[in-house]
DNA sequence: ACAGAAAATGCTGCATACAGAATACAAAAC
DNA sequence: GTTTTGTATTCTGTATGCAGCATTTTCTGT
């Protein structure tokens, strides 16, 4: 999609000493954008020394940041060769989108019964946002406050082991999300899938929440089956 | 509860060379179960030079090996201060097992559905394993007994994803399980409720192996909410 | 004696250097 | 022409060294 570009090492744009302590979570965040983004297609090897030098950082940091990612399940180490992106199957994310379906389920059982209203008025400002955006036909912009609703209706569960378990699941999906390209009748649909979802939850109506979530996943498998 | 020793980097034991390939995997494996085992309580700062120096180890490899544990939720980095082992909250562990209790009973409906004869077969022979550990008193192999079995019905679902999930959060759990004493009733109890498991899972009884999957957890959290 | 500031120590974060393993290539033998 | 083996190169894996930040200790002034 875009070129290797070095790391932005001085946030604040003025001189003086480069921010040292947040390299490891930037160049986390940075690689992590690099594989969803297409940048580093499965199977890419990354290549320490070249990688390293395209990104104006030396080898340590960069290692670190990709056993990282290894564990988040981006990459695989092979031993003495380094690390490979990680290729996922149509299996494979078919039986994600089933477990994240489970997990939003549960997400949405709780969050009715938890979550403050301020909490929910937030993500009825995703939503109209999302709404906008859809409207004037941004898919980029669209997309991602797509994931963040998600994200934010996870969090407002109030369980934060099933928003990490929702985080992780949605961070390897985010690829194959990203390349799918439904067509126009497909996005209507999943726009008034989310309309649905946010008005029960502002009734905090559960079983209809929980209900459209796992619909709504159902229905998401469908529209990126071909594309994987 | 052990001390801290060094890593035995040649696991064959003979002469030559030093198997360097596996390294990280060993240190991984062997940081883990100093938390688990309480090693290396909640809060305890992890020490590059200090521990590397007992582990026998380098800075470089612990420090990924720690990053990677990060990415697990074991350990909390802390910019400029290094890392130090997560301490979770009575309410995190509650959280926790909700989520696992979900995935479980996913698991189960999905086991009833598509394994294997031979895997049911097995899955029953780490019971009957288990159960004669039990009537010996062992409780640790007890214990790491218990888990196999759920982590093999994780497994058994034939879901990577599920298994990967569940397999965190077990990790996460291990070390309040670990310490989490029951008395004598409650572990009979706890045996009991596995027997169940296992001949709904030969039965194929899919409601009835979710149920008593669902059942075990909210016993387990009772059985632990003390220790916590 | 106490409060604040300055120096000193210890640790993390990053870079570089070195050693071993895997691969690619080339030359020789069949 | 094909296969095999030796060599060279390249990359990973590990160790070490240096610089900056955080904390603690000590010194100075009131």
């Amino acid at each position: 999609m875009n070129e290797i570009t070095p790391l932005e090492r001085r946030p604040d744009g003025g001189p003086g000493p480069i921010r040292r302590t947040a390299l490891h979570d930037t160049l986390v965040s940075h690689l992590r954008d690099m594989i969803i983004e297409g940048d580093l297609p499965p199977g890419t090897r990354l290549h320490e020394g070249q990688l390293g030098e395209q990104l104006g950082v030396s080898r340590t940091p960069l290692r670190e940041a990709i056993k990282y990612l290894a564990s988040e399940g981006l990459v695989e180490l092979v031993p003495s060769r380094g690390a490979v992106v990680k290729r996922f199957s149509a299996k494979d994310v078919k039986d994600m989108l089933t477990v994240l379906q489970s997990l939003e389920e549960l997400a949405g059982r709780l969050a009715c019964g938890t979550a403050s209203d301020a909490g929910i008025a937030q993500v009825r400002a995703l939503h109209d946002e999302m709404v906008a955006r859809y409207k004037a036909g941004d898919r980029l912009q669209y997309y991602k406050l797509n994931q963040q609703i998600h994200t934010a209706i996870a969090q407002l569960s109030g369980n934060a082991a099933l928003a990490d378990m929702h985080a992780v699941l949605q961070t390897r999906l985010k690829r194959i999300r990203f390349i799918g390209h439904e067509g126009p009748e497909k996005w209507a649909a999943a726009v008034a899938e989310h309309e649905e979802m946010i008005a029960a939850l502002e009734a905090r109506d559960t079983e209809k929440l929980s209900e459209v979530l796992g619909r709504h996943l159902t229905k998401a498998w469908e529209r990126v089956r071909d594309s994987v």
